[in-house]
DNA sequence: CGCGTAAATTTCAAGCCTAAAGTTTTAGGC
DNA sequence: GCCTAAAACTTTAGGCTTGAAATTTACGCG
C-alpha cells in the first residue's frame, strides 16, 4: 500500500509546522487590525491596551513584576509602558508599605474612563473580525489553543 | 426561561474576546520558545528566521517588497532585516534587470547551509512544542484558522 | 550584628516594527 | 517629448521588546 504524505512519520511534524504558521498567521492579522484602530481611534498603541486591560482587572493595582508575568512580557518592557501610562495621565505608581523595592501600579480616574470607552470598542472590533465563528467553533478553537502550553526550559 | 451567560447575545462576543486572547497566548508562548532556541543555538533571531525561510522557498530571490508583503510586515522592516543578514554573509542584493528600482534578495551558498541547518532543528522544536496534537486535531485548528482572514480597510 | 544571596525594579544596548516622509525610477497620457 | 502619478525602496522618528547588567532593598544565617 502506499505510503501518502499525510501518514508519513514526518507528515505530523510538517502538519503542526503548518498549524503554528496558521497560529502565527492569524496574530498577524488580527493584531495589525486591532493596532489600526487603536492609532485611529484612540492615538494609543496594543501593548499599552494591553496594560491597561491588565491594570482594570485588579483595582487594588499589580506590582510591576505581576503585570510583566500576567502578561508574559519581559520586566523592562513594562516599566517602559507604563511611564508612558503615566505621564498619559491614566496610570500612577504608588509605592508598596513594607517594601521599598516593590511598586504598586493602577489605573488613574482617568485611566478608568479611558479604558472603559477602548474596551467597548476593542471588543467589538474582535467581535467583528471573528464574526463568522459559532460558538461551537470558538470552544473548539479555544480548548484547542489552551493545550499549547509553557515548557520546563531544559 | 433563564436567559444563560452562554446564549446571551453577548457572550458570543464575550467568547470570540476569549478565542482571540487565547490565540494571543498561544502565539507568545511559541515565539518565546523558539526565540531562545535561535539564539542560544544559533546566535540569530526569529525575524531573521523568517526572512530566510522566505528565501529559502525561492531560488531565484525575491524583491524587497515581495518578501515584506509574503511576511505581512512593513517594507521599512525587511530592509533592516536584510541589511544584517547581508552583513553576516547569508543574503546578497541584486539588482533587476530593466527596473532600477527594484532590488532582488537571495541566500548566499553560507545562508543557503546556515538556513538548512536551522531548519531542521526548528521543524523538531514546534514538532516538540505541539506534540500532544493529533493529526486531526491539526486539521481543525488549522481549518478553523485560515477562515480568519484580512479584512478590507474602510 | 554583619554578610552573602535573592528579589524587585530600572537601565542599557541592540534589534525589531510601524507609519510617514523622502528618493529615485518607471509608466501613461497629452 | 513633457508632466504627473505611481511604484520600489530607504530613511526617520518613535515606540516596543528582549536579555543582561546594575541598583537598591530584604532576608536568612552564622
Amino acid at each position: 500500500m502506499m505510503r501518502t504524505e499525510q501518514d508519513a512519520g514526518d507528515g505530523l511534524s510538517k502538519q503542526r509546522l503548518r498549524a503554528w504558521l496558521r497560529i502565527l498567521r492569524a496574530t498577524r492579522l488580527i493584531e495589525s487590525e486591532l493596532r489600526d484602530k487603536l492609532r485611529v481611534g484612540h492615538d494609543s498603541t496594543l501593548p499599552r491596551f494591553d496594560v491597561l486591560a491588565t491594570l482594570a482587572r485588579y483595582p487594588d493595582g499589580l506590582r510591576m513584576s505581576e503585570v510583566s508575568s500576567h502578561l508574559k512580557v519581559s520586566n523592562g518592557n513594562v516599566t517602559g509602558i507604563v511611564e508612558r501610562l503615566v505621564s498619559e495621565g491614566l496610570s500612577e505608581r504608588v509605592s508598596v508599605e513594607g517594601d521599598r523595592r516593590a511598586m504598586r501600579v493602577r489605573l488613574t480616574e482617568a485611566g478608568k474612563t479611558r479604558f472603559a470607552a477602548m474596551a467597548a470598542e476593542h471588543e467589538a472590533w474582535v467581535d467583528a473580525i471573528l464574526a463568522d465563528f459559532d460558538a461551537d467553533e470558538l470552544d473548539t478553537l479555544i480548548s484547542l489553543l489552551s493545550r499549547v502550553k509553557e515548557r520546563a526550559k531544559p
